[in-house]
This record gives structure tokens, C-alpha cells and sequence, in this order.
DNA sequence: TATTTGCCTGCCAATTTCTCCAGAAAATCT
DNA sequence: AGATTTTCTGGAGAAATTGGCAGGCAAATA
């Protein structure tokens, strides 16, 4: 069968670029393969707009208080930039938690959305993070861009095709749901995600919530219910997690002083920043600047 | 009259077990009587599937707005797990308030209800206590009953009987409407009936009331009218007043320190805890944990 | 006497509940 | 079928609840 082909490709060629565990580029332009060899610990992170076909090992995320879990063959699809809890729960040496993910563009999702709704969409319930078993063309679309990596010659041309392929099929998916009403102009979703993009944009500047709600064209109340419908969390909840994650790269990578961090990523008290740091990831800020930054990858609870 | 006779041999009885003023078992399982010497004051109970036939003095409930009076040969039938507040209005030495309840088993009703219900039911209005004039099989099927109370020999065969009696006579009682709504699957009645449950399974934890109305199979907004048509009361309130109630239990009996109490209950915060307990109870939580537990009687206002 | 501990109160912004209403859908009647 | 009534849904907006914080008080402790 063709799946397992791709697997067993794969898995070779991440068994060759040992490089480690951080996601690592395979030679395609946004296109990453993750492997863990060791569950690892709840580690938050920041998803961008990304379709992820699991291959092996099982990993779960969290979204605010919805809890996904994706097995081999298994896909999840990320619509918008939502920052989340992941945990690789099923990984080993002999048989690591392997993944491939390509980074969606949603200007791209909006052309062929023109191209494809003719019947009139449903409202579906779409939700940030859409999860659920993959569907054979998606898989195979995925294989044969993996082998183009290495045909150098045939990329220019070829790449994009089947860029624009797998677009085209996650978006009459059954997991496109998030995809399609994004590309409806005054569908919640695409409200939110204006909201959204704001959030980001100035994620360290103070946040008033009407404005956010000024800025979807809703009311105060819709808007947190549509916020919380497809995010899992309140508008709040999702900045400060975009604050504190930076912060914690400013702290453990840029080693910046707690205080300093706090300050830039839109603190005003620090006290109140560490209080909140410690909450979310368990650890004091403090600590995590004393400590040698580590590998991810740690034996599970 | 039979009805006479019942009221004396229980309110001998009741003088005889002069135990108190709580609810006293009287040796049936699920049979209890209950006796007051005086007025009380407003106090907050949680009541279960319920049919209590009062006997002498009065008595009054309150499940959020309704305001619920009984007096000598009325009855109410609770069909939910309710809070309310109930008072003692007249009662005596001489004449105490006595009242004597059955505990209803839902199953049962739901049993019997579809040996009863050949004719299309009605869409009646449902309240979660209905209250009036008490029938007179009724009456008598409680006199029998009691009787059983020290013929042991008897009781295993006639007690079944006689509760089930008593269940039917409800069934097909002028107050029975929301028992017979229970019965009907998809009724607004049994919808409510399952959120109750939630709630009731959980009331410590967060709850979302778009989630309530989802395991309802409802809309917010039809779920909240349906809820208030039924209890009286909007989700949330009634949700409060189950963890205020357990939090005063917990404050009075265990002992516990308000904070404690606050987070046991669910609340994150003993600063809004403590606001709304005093509001419920009119005493703040650090007055009820320092004063000596009393007996709930005591001269009405 | 000074400090600490536990709690209450007021205030603020965030979040959620809850009411109300208009339009859609379903049921009932003609 | 078509008309009418009833019921339901979804959304806006007002109102309430919530949790955090600062200030204060009073009893317990040092």
C-alpha cells in the first residue's frame, strides 16, 4: 500500500538527518517533519496556519479546554495562529513520533474557495483546530510532494501544483470546515480571525476587549462566544499565552532578565507577571533563566 | 373521617418520637416525617424526588421567584433535584407543623407512566414543585402505608405495593404533570431534567451553560426559558445555590476555613465566594464558621 | 506592642449569563 | 396547497457574576 511506502520513506530519511527533535525543513519551502523519540512533556507552543499528517506515535493538544488527540494517519488542520498545549504521548527510540507537516496559505485558501463553493455552505461548527482521520488523496498528495525534495529540477514547477493540490483538498475535506468559512467574507470564523491578527500584531500592548469586538463587527458578548467557540479560550486567555510564551523564549533563549521580559512582552508588574508565568508553565520565571535551556524531549510522567 | 384518624395516629407518633425537629425516619425506607414546634426562620434545603403530605400547621417554599404554600391536607410533589428555601410558617407546641414524606423513585414513574398513558398527554405547564389539594386515594394510600410502619412481617410484600400505589395515584394526579413530562422522552421537562443532573453531578466544577443547553438538546436561548419555566430559577443561580448550600454544610459542620470552603465548592476566588455567600444567607461565612451550630428553629420574624 | 493571618469590602475589567426580539421553521388549521 | 398560529433559533445588548487587587479590621501570635 502506498501509505505505508511513504511511512517507511520517510522514516528513513528522519532517521538519516538525525538532526534531533526540533522540527526540522525536509528541502521544501514550509514543509517540516517533526520526531520525537521520547514522549515528551505538556510543552506550549504557537501554531500557525498548518496542515499535520501524523505517520507514527500518537500526540495530543490542547486548545484552551478541548483536548485532540491525533494517531498514525490521523491529520490536524490549524486555520489560524492559536497559541496551544502539546504532547507527544506515544513515542520511543525504535519507534518515534513522526510527522509532516506544510504550512497553509490562506490567500491561496481564499482563491480556490471562489472556485469551489457553488452550493451554498452550511454553517458548520468550525473550531481553530480541526482533527480526524485523513483522506486518501490528502495522503497521497503528501507523498509526492515529500519526493520531490530531492528533484531539485522538477520543485519550481511541480512544487506549487501540488501546494495548491493539498489546499484544494483540505478545503473540501471533511476537516476544511475552519478552511471554508474563513473564506466566507462575515462568517464568525473570518471575524475572529481579523480579531485575531490584531491580537498578534500587538500582542504587548494593553488589550481592550470592545475594540477587538469593534474591530469583528460584533457584539461584546458575541464576540466572546464566537471567540470561545472556535478557540477554545477567551480573548484574554489568548494574549496572555502569546505573552508568556514569548517571554519564555526571551527568558530562556535571549536570557533577558525577568523583569525585562515581563516589561516587553507587556507587563506592568512583574510580580503579577511571574505569578502568571509559573501558573502556565509550572516553573518560575527565575528558574527557567538559572537553568541550562534543554532538549524538549524528556521521559513522560 | 379516615383522614382524622391518620393526622392523630401520626401526631401521637410523632410526640412519641419527640426526637427532635429534623426529618425522623419512621422504619419504612424512604419514609420520613417531619415535625416542627415552631416557626422557623427561612432556611435553604436541596430536595429530591419528593411527595410530602402535610398534616397540620403550614408550611411555605420558595424556588426562586415562586412563592409555594401549603397547609393541612395539601401536598407538593417535587419531581427534580431542587434547592429552594423553605419556611415554617404556623406551628405550635400544641399544634406543631407535621408533614410526611415519601421519596419517589423516578424509574418507577417512568415504569408506569407507559402502562398508563394510552391518550396523547397534554402539553401542560410543568413546575418542578406542584402543590394543592391533596386526592383523597392519595390520602388514603399514605394512612396505609404508615400503617406497615411496625407490622414488619408485612412490610416486604405490602410496601412495594403500596408505594407503587402511591406512585400511580401522582401519575395520574392533578399534580403529576411534571412527573408525567419526566416520563415523556424529548419533553421539555425530561431535557431539563438531564442538564439538572449536570449539574448536580458537577456543581463544583466550571460549568458552561452553552454546554448545559447542548446536553439538552436546546438552544441558550430556549434553554434558559425552558429552565426558568421549570425551576424558577436561571442555571446559574441554581447552580450557586447548590455550592452555597454545600459550602455552608462544609462551613457549619466540617468545619472547614472559608477559603477552603470557597475553592471546595468551586470558586476561585473566597473574595466573591465570601460576597456571595453573605447575599444568599445574609451572614458572611467567617460569622457562620465562628458562632455555635444551632437548631434551625426559632421564633419567625 | 508589633506582626501575621484570615477575612471582609470596594473597585475594576473581563467574562458570562440572560432577556428580548426579529426572523425562520414547524405545526395546525382552512 | 395556502394561511395562520405556535415554537424555536440566533444575535444584540444590558445586567450580573467573576477574579484580582488594595485597603482595612480584628483576632491570634510573637
Amino acid at each position: 500500500m502506498q501509505i505505508d511506502e511513504l511511512i517507511r520513506e520517510i522514516i528513513n530519511f528522519a532517521d538519516l538527518c538525525a538532526a534531533g527533535s526540533d522540527p526540522f525543513p525536509v528541502g521544501l519551502p514550509g514543509v517540516t517533519l517533526v520526531r520525537q523519540r521520547r514522549p515528551t512533556y505538556v510543552y506550549p507552543v504557537v501554531y500557525q496556519p498548518i496542515f499535520c499528517l501524523v505517520l507514527q506515535g500518537e500526540k495530543q493538544t490542547m486548545l484552551g479546554d478541548r483536548l485532540v488527540r491525533f494517531a498514525r494517519l490521523q491529520s490536524f488542520v490549524v486555520g489560524l495562529d492559536m497559541p496551544a498545549k502539546a504532547q507527544v504521548v506515544k513515542a520511543s527510540p525504535r519507534e518515534p513520533y513522526v510527522a509532516l507537516a506544510v504550512e497553509l496559505d490562506l490567500n491561496l485558501i481564499n482563491e480556490l474557495a471562489t472556485a469551489v463553493s457553488q452550493g451554498a455552505l452550511e454553517d458548520e461548527r468550525a473550531l481553530a483546530v480541526q482533527s480526524g482521520e485523513t483522506e486518501a488523496p490528502l495522503v497521497d498528495a503528501m507523498r509526492r510532494m515529500f519526493d520531490l525534495r530531492d528533484r531539485h529540477e522538477a520543485q519550481p514547477v511541480l512544487f506549487p501544483l501540488i501546494l495548491k493540490e493539498i489546499h484544494y483538498w483540505l478545503l473540501v475535506s471533511e476537516q476544511g470546515s475552519l478552511l471554508r468559512q474563513l473564506a466566507k467574507k462575515d462568517s464568525h470564523a473570518a471575524r475572529i480571525s481579523k480579531a485575531i491578527a490584531v491580537i498578534k500584531g500587538c500582542y504587548s500592548a494593553a488589550l481592550r476587549v470592545d475594540d477587538l469586538a469593534d474591530v469583528a463587527g460584533m457584539s461584546v458578548s458575541g464576540f466572546h462566544a464566537s471567540f470561545r467557540e472556535i478557540t477554545g479560550t477567551s480573548p484574554l486567555q489568548f494574549q496572555k499565552q502569546l505573552r508568556l510564551i514569548e517571554a519564555r523564549r526571551l527568558i530562556k533563549w535571549e536570557r533577558l532578565r525577568v523583569a525585562e521580559a515581563a516589561y516587553h512582552v507587556g507587563y506592568e508588574s512583574p510580580t503579577q507577571f511571574s505569578r502568571e508565568y509559573s501558573r502556565v508553565f509550572g516553573v518560575s520565571p527565575r528558574k527557567d533563566r538559572t537553568e541550562v535551556p534543554h532538549d524538549l524531549a524528556e521521559p513522560a510522567a
